[in-house]
RNA sequence: GCCGCUGUGGCUUAGAGGUAGAGCGGCUGAUUCGUAAUCAGCAGGUCGUGGGUUCAAAUCCCACCAGCGGCUCCA
């Protein structure tokens, strides 16, 4: 609360005009001339909802003491929203005006409250003493804020979740249910068995910080921004490109799969009625921002699901168009625990590819829920994960499992993945869905994090009103299917660097993916009278990130630099080359410590390189292609 | 958010109450070099921010900010 004391000779108003938050008045107290008072003008804010009564006691308390000091006769109360930019709502604003009134009545003073919600003109006499200007801010006491958390209600399907059982199994390839204590991991179940641990025990404290965090700064992808709220990153020209590739990748796997692409709003009215109860599920995982007076407050969207359901609302679908797919690729905003955030595997600001399908029935669904789950494995394949990479969890009620369709279905899921996967069995449903599965990948750390993932969702038609026209004219609700095929684009740039730096721990050269690689070839001239001929190739390798090492370095020095850039392919040119008309170039895949050379002519080096770029996106270097050119974004 | 640890030029870091030092990177010059760091010189620091203790603070104390780990959480 924001207050501002004037020690008057006397304090004349009228208020002229409602605003749209105006309080009833009488015709009588429009006009007031009030003599010889302490007029308080005050902001009421946001955070002063938290404790009302700890604030108006407080800032009662302020104005009595400066009412004795300066001996003043009266208070006039004054609502003056000017004084600070986040107000609370107009509602509660009143009460707590008023509750100040009868505060400072009950003390014993003489009180006057200008109106709430008027436009007024004033005329203001200070009385120019050293203490007749002065101002103060009330501030809600600590821990405040989590008393009202706690006492926040909770909605139904948080309690239920509180209740809800879980139990834990593995299922093998041949669709045995395996109580987790009888399973047997043989070796190459080692990411399985650290993907359980992770999600049923406690870990022990690791010393390091995860490697994809220095990865991230070190290649110039992204870096943390400290100006900003903590999980929101900038990135770099090299990690803006692999961004950007990896968004197109997906884009284009789920428009050939036959979504259509949409864009909906990043942020929605806190006052929506089906979008309520996810605010009381996760109420301090929003960004907000305070409505204008008048205006609801606002909401930074988590996911697209509520864009798209708003959407899917008002569509007219005939079971004709069923199973219809929407998607987007969603910037979201989850405002995570502070401790939960690490590099780009948890941020608060992220890139949620999000496929929506509306089906007619169950049937309908658990068969695009098949083709979506090899839909995701397609996709990561495509990024650079084989099924090796991730591990596999299935989660359903005991509902969804003791029908014995179902019950093969999920055998299905498993013989799909060809490799044992974790069974999570709810008891009972608490939230939307009654089955999902997600592909977790296991990093350094032996952390787990869910990268694909596609849910059936049961609840949500309903609540948003979202309906199809059946064969016989009647309105149905459509069962709807949540896909992220890739799960967050950030979190595919964690995995594959954390990926990276496993291969490196066991020996092999670390790398990104060709088509991810920023620098794809790197030419480095033996020396200066070389460059001519490097220019010369250049033309010939269009479609290709090319660049040149024209640096005043030794070639030692330049093999070492694009070592650390991890760069796929490195072409040497000396004299030997320039007469031969070749390019004597270093392999990293196929490379260990000991450099592989191979000697290869301009046209066959392209020809590989094209032969592993193929179906994917292309961007051109964003930076330089001569290295003497280019700027640093990171040091070191 | 809570608990613990950390914070020194662009990067990595030495310094533990008494004049901030180095390596990399940068700049300048020399070197035109054949597969993991060519040589020399120069510039660059509000010691995360704000308070406090002290004759004196990077160093001790407090608060805040950021990062890391744990708890928690992951729609």
């Amino acid at each position: 609360m924001q207050l501002l004391f004037i020690h008057s000779d006397y304090i004349e108003y009228e208020a002229k005009e409602k605003t749209r938050v105006a309080e009833p008045i009488s015709e009588s107290s429009r006009n007031e001339r009030v003599e010889e008072a302490l007029v308080v003008f005050i902001a009421v804010e946001r955070e002063d909802e938290k404790d009302a009564r700890y604030v108006v006691e407080k800032a009662s308390e302020e104005a009595i003491s400066v009412f004795n000091k300066v001996n003043a006769e009266r208070i006039v109360l004054y609502p003056y929203a000017h004084l600070s930019s986040e107000l609370a709502s107009p509602g509660r604003s009143i009460e707590i005006l008023r509750e100040m009134e009868n505060e400072l009545l009950s003390r014993g003073v003489e009180v006057k409250r200008a109106p709430f919600g008027w436009y007024k003109s004033f005329t203001l006499r200070c009385k120019g003493h050293p203490l007749s200007e002065l101002s103060r801010k009330i501030k809600v006491r600590e821990g405040a804020e989590a008393e009202e958390a706690e006492v926040e209600k909770k909605s139904k399907a948080l309690e239920a979740e509180e209740k809800a059982e879980s139990h834990f199994f593995f299922m093998d390839e041949k669709g045995n249910l395996i109580r987790t204590a009888d399973f047997e991991f043989v070796e190459e179940q080692e990411n399985l068995r650290k993907f359980f641990v992770y999600e049923s025990e406690k870990r022990r404290a690791v010393d390091k910080i995860p490697p994809h965090v220095e990865l991230m700064k070190r290649l110039e992808i992204a870096d943390y921004e400290s100006s900003s709220d903590p999980g929101n990153l900038r990135f770099y020209p090299k990690g803006k490109l692999i961004k950007t590739l990896l968004e197109d990748y997906v884009r284009n796997s789920v428009a050939e799969y036959g979504a259509a692409e949409v864009e909906t709003p990043i942020m929605y009215s806190t006052e929506h009625p089906s979008l309520k109860d996810y605010l009381e599920r996760f109420p301090a995982r929003q960004y907000s921002m305070v409505g204008k007076v008048g205006k609801p407050d606002l909401f930074l969207r988590f996911s697209a699901c509520f864009g798209q359901f708003l959407m899917g609302k008002d569509m007219s679908m005939s079971y004709k168009n069923l199973p219809l797919k929407i998607f987007e690729l969603a910037s979201s905003f989850r405002k995570e625990k502070r401790g939960e955030l690490v590099g780009l595997r948890r941020l608060r600001k992220f890139t949620m590819p999000d496929m929506h399908t509306f089906c007619k029935d169950m049937g309908e669904a658990l068969e695009e829920f098949k083709k979506q789950y090899e839909l995701c494995m397609r996709v990561l394949e495509g990024i650079g994960f084989s099924s090796k990479d991730y591990e596999v969890a299935i989660r359903f009620t005991k509902e969804f499992y003791d029908d014995d369709a179902n019950k093969r279905f999920i055998e299905e899921l498993v013989r799909i993945a060809g490799k044992p996967v974790l069974i999570e069995m709810w008891d009972q449903r608490f939230f939307y869905f009654v089955l999902k599965f997600e592909f977790n990948f296991v990093d350094a750390l032996e952390k787990a994090s869910a990268l694909s993932t596609v849910q059936i969702d049961v609840e949500n038609a309903e609540r948003y009103g979202i309906k199809y026209v059946d064969a016989n004219g009647k309105e149905n609700r459509p069962i709807i299917l949540h896909c992220s095929p890739s799960g967050a684009i950030e979190r595919c740039m964690y995995a594959l660097l954390e990926k990276a730096y496993l291969d490196k721990e066991g020996g092999v050269l670390p790398m990104l993916p060709l088509w991810l690689s920023p620098t794809q070839l790197r030419i480095i001239p033996v020396a200066e009278r070389h460059l001519e001929y490097v220019e010369g190739v250049l033309p010939l390798l269009t479609g290709i990130r090319v660049d040149v090492d024209d640096r005043e370095e030794t070639v030692s020095k330049k093999i070492r630099d694009a070592g650390r850039e991890w760069i796929p392919y490195v072409a040497v040119v000396g004299n030997k080359e320039v007469e031969k008309k070749t390019l004597n170039v270093t392999i990293r895949e196929e490379s260990s410590d000991k450099k592989q050379k191979v000697e290869m002519d301009v046209s066959a080096l392209k020809e590989r390189i094209e032969e592993g770029l193929k179906n994917k996106p292309f961007w051109r270097l964003p930076v330089s292609y001569r290295l003497s050119e280019r700027t640093k974004f990171v040091g070191g």
